[in-house]
DNA sequence: ATGTATGCAAACCATTTGCAATGAC
DNA sequence: GTCATTGCAAATGGTTTGCATACAT
């Protein structure tokens, strides 16, 4: 078994324990979800979550999807963003490095950005009256292909001059 | 003049700047909205800040309200966050000591969290093809009132058994 | 058998948009 | 006088909800 299905079949023993623990149903569509997420890494939306079950053969409503995330949410499998727009976004969260966010603000498109001692820094933070769990680092800026066409954006504009 | 008008002037002067910049209008509305902002700390969502200018006899229409927001980001005299929820955040950025920010996942408040070698830290990173601008750090968790509740639920629940 | 979870469609609600009227320049 | 900005009301679009049906237990 490589490693990729090693590590969608302990995802699902995990949700099984989570859904056991509250009382919950073991349905084929959060199963069919969870797999589903677990077969690509990256950030998605909701929208092409649902398209992407559908190609798959299992539709689901779009109620049901919203459930089943907000179950896998709580059990830690799935982490959600929400960079700036009015849109979130999600990401595996078991065997996914953890990492800080770049955001790009001409064009919109989000990084990964790993810096393993920065991450340490900031979960090693004692804080008063407060027990934290999970944290995101947004870091918003302009990527290096955008600064390079506002550049060129920039030469263009003085010739004319 | 005490501090806090002192603030509201420049503030005002540096959207007037935008603005000239910008070649936009230097309306009664885009000023009214900046010096309600500012009079405040915290943060605040837009149906409060709809209602507190009714309050001050100053009422504008919601499009007014998102479009100056717009501008007020754009020239970085607000910030807006989204904490996980469905609604947006603001709070005004000039004169107003940098932050990171607590959520309680129990009660959804959220807590200023001011840690100056923190923000060092995270500000003087270099990060290679990324020009960053600015940053949010939202760390999630359990804040000490929810905390101590949950533990008398916990004894109440052992009581009962 | 019981009641939770699903699909569907309608509702919700923050935000955006189109357009006529206003007013900054 | 011109055209950006405003207010209004309608539209948008992601998310939530209510309810009858299906199905996990």
């Amino acid at each position: 078994m490589d490693k990729e299905n090693k590590v969608r079949e302990i995802v699902k023993q995990k949700f099984t324990e989570y859904l056991t623990i509250n009382k919950c149903r073991k349905t084929p569509e959060r199963y069919a979800i969870l797999d589903l997420i677990y077969t690509e890494p990256g950030h998605f939306d909701m929208d092409s979550l649902y398209k992407a079950m559908t190609e798959r053969h299992f539709r689901v409503s779009r109620a049901t999807l919203y459930n089943t995330m907000q179950l896998l949410l709580e059990c830690k499998l799935v982490l959600k963003h929400q960079f700036g727009k009015n849109l979130s976004f999600y990401e595996r969260a078991y065997n996914n490095d953890f990492h800080h966010h770049l955001i790009c603000t001409v064009c919109n498109n989000v990084k990964e950005y790993k810096d393993l001692k920065l991450k340490m820094i900031i979960q090693n933070k004692k804080i008063k009256q407060f027990t934290p769990s999970l944290y995101n680092l947004y870091i918003y800026g302009i990527c290096n292909s955008c600064s390079r066409k506002l550049k060129i954006d920039k030469n263009q504009a003085n010739k004319k001059k």
